[in-house]
DNA sequence: CTTAACCTACCTTCTGGTAGGATGGTCGTC
DNA sequence: GACGACCATCCTACCAGAAGGTAGGTTAAG
């Protein structure tokens, strides 16, 4: 039926893991063009720039995120569930190396560096995201499903910030296992004072 | 008497600045020349290779790191109000924009394309900031002066991947607020129970 | 006399990007 | 069904500029 891997998409995909690896001064046409096995000329074809080509990339990252936000809004009722498999998709990108940086969080640790347009795909994620995030803690603290202890807002930010941070100590580190260590509690702490577990 | 800015030191400082708005691949020596006033092989002569410059640069930046912290041992005796004055410093840094974000947490993020030399040494930082924090959190836990909710190791992990996140943030924001309004429920959460504020 | 610091001039390789041609499929039209 | 026209895809060949780096010379201070 349809060609479910076409050039372009494959391209995509490749900058993404380049991306991911090493931001977007990190790789270049040459990179990709060995990779997906094409000229380098021939990615201009789909992409006349590398400004064009990394929008795309992030627009698409940013469009498959808020699909995921959304389905987990239809498929997961409970605030704290839906926060734990936010932290779980994480943890399983960062053990399977799949995936083992957000696109977006790395791409914003270069933003003075980056093209305005880029720039500007990159900071919508930051807004999207934290905007759910803030969703799903206020809901949850209205119907008593998580604790805050400060306004929906800044623990969305918080949440948010712990776990790119923990992204990148997994990567200091070179152990995977960081991940959930910093983000377990982050979620325990969370949970309604009848499942708390105290030392 | 001594000569407080020698060219070496400008150049380290330069390229400091430079790497912490892209990265190791977004400068060049060219832009270390341009700014220095000095020409591109004249940077060679102090630093042959820009593997020389930035193994430097980060030993250098470690090494500040761990006299600051030494300092603040010598300084402040109370573990909360070491924390306070850790994340007070970067707050400052933020705000005025003189060093937005932590050379070494910038440097991590694109670990996979890093000449190895230049990993070693960042990884090296990340070892000696959460085992300064381990040992805080632990002193605080110990003498009642901090409440920890898991490990002292682990809330040091988290403590500090929060502080990187929330630098992250800040600047993907573009606002230097948010860097406080996600350390300041951080350290309020560390506060003795006494001197705790529930909403 | 030596040496540190800096220069000009140059090299190689990589960078993103362009020009123009070959190939092959999909149209509408006769 | 045959015929072009068209268009997407990919190619070779090329370009200008930037990258990190080298060679060898000048200057000035100890």
């Amino acid at each position: 039926m349809s060609n479910l891997s076409t050039t372009s998409d494959d391209i995509l995909a490749c900058a993404r893991s380049l991306i991911v690896a090493g931001g977007y001064n990190g790789f270049s046409y040459a990179d990709i063009a060995d990779v997906v096995g094409i000229r380098k000329a021939s990615i201009h074809h789909h992409f006349p720039s590398k400004v064009d080509l990394v929008r795309t990339l992030v627009a698409r990252y940013r469009e498959e995120a808020e699909v995921g936000m959304a389905n987990l809004e239809l498929q997961v009722s409970d605030p704290l569930e839906q926060l734990r498999f936010y932290a779980g998709y994480w943890e399983a990108c960062i053990a399977d190396a799949s995936a083992p940086f957000c696109v977006c969080a790395l791409l914003a640790s270069q933003l003075p560096v980056l093209p305005e347009e880029v720039g500007l795909e990159v900071r919508a994620h930051f807004r999207s995201l934290s905007a759910w995030l803030t969703s799903v803690l206020e809901r949850g603290a209205r119907h008593g499903q998580l604790q805050l202890m400060s306004t929906p807002r800044a623990e969305a930010e918080a949440f948010m910030a712990t776990v790119h941070g923990a992204m990148l100590s997994a990567r200091a580190y070179g152990d995977p296992k960081i991940f959930s260590i910093v983000t377990g509690p982050l979620l325990q702490r969370l949970a309604p004072a009848s499942l708390q577990i105290r030392s």
